[in-house]
DNA sequence: TTTAATTACTACTTTAAGGTAGTATTAAAG
DNA sequence: CTTTAATACTACCTTAAAGTAGTAATTAAA
């Protein structure tokens, strides 16, 4: 019951580049080296993002990676969607069929309150939110 | 976000023996064809459910198994601890560090809510509750 | 006492996530 | 122009979860 290894070292990369919000490009060498992400995974993963269009990069020398809007306009379901890790509306949370409301066991009414509190929290907890409040990540 | 497939499996064996309680046996070729789980994996979670004494089993000719007590007794948490599925008291929902309240993020206090909702939920849900509310799954 | 039907055990295979290696491409510095 | 430092691409390796196969052990019926 937790996000995905990659979910969690984007969130961390992006919050971490968030905080960083002077310095206009920063690299995966300081990223891999702060945050412990083993350099190679964190490219493969940032190629991702850049493609989703979460971050700009820049090549060559004194290149790097860059969040593409403001930190408070990236929230972290919109990191999730891009590793299909995001909560979907009709989840079950037994992963076992899909609520349609129709048929449902004890659970199901029970799932919808922590569901939609996580589903709230991931759309409307941006960046901005995460980072920068003292507690580095 | 979401539980094991062992955990999902094991979750709705044990609710359908619960179903039928009134059969003192359920052998593991009934339970794989109405649950649609292979079989050779169902008895091998079955097997760990025997050892964690939430199913007893009775080996040879009309064998079969049977929960070893009372479906209001045994709770969704105790089969997701069989698995280590459970959510642990510290775990982040970021699954980056382990919450301790000192240091925090954002979402570290919104995620307290849905996790305690989730872990009342799972612990305070039993078999009984699963089952025989007339959807089976 | 033999046979059939069942669970238990051991070992293997498959799949997907996580991670690594090497090379190509790009662009600024010198 | 060449070098250097950066990202991008392709292909592979590793690990753990999921699933499969075959055989042993057990027990009741025949
Ligand atoms: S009724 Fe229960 S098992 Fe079915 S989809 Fe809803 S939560 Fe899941
Ligand atoms: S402060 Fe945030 S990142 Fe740190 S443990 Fe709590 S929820 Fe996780």
């Amino acid at each position: 019951m937790q996000l995905s290894n990659t979910s969690q070292y984007a969130i961390r990369m992006l919050a971490y580049m968030a905080d960083k919000k002077d310095s206009p490009l920063i690299n995966a060498t300081e990223l891999a080296k702060v945050l412990q992400i083993p350099y190679k995974f964190l490219t493969k993963i940032m190629t991702e993002l850049v493609k989703a269009d979460l971050v700009i990069s820049m090549r060559g020398r004194e290149g790097g990676y860059s969040l593409s809007k403001k930190a408070s306009d990236i929230k972290v379901d919109d990191i999730l969607n891009v590793f299909h890790d995001s909560i979907q509306e009709e989840q079950c949370v037994l992963g076992i069929g899909f609520c349609n409301g129709m048929c449902k066991c004890a659970l199901h009414d029970q799932w919808m309150e922590p569901k939609l509190l996580l589903q709230k929290m991931f759309r409307e907890s941006s960046l901005e939110d995460i980072a920068g409040k003292g507690c580095k990540i």
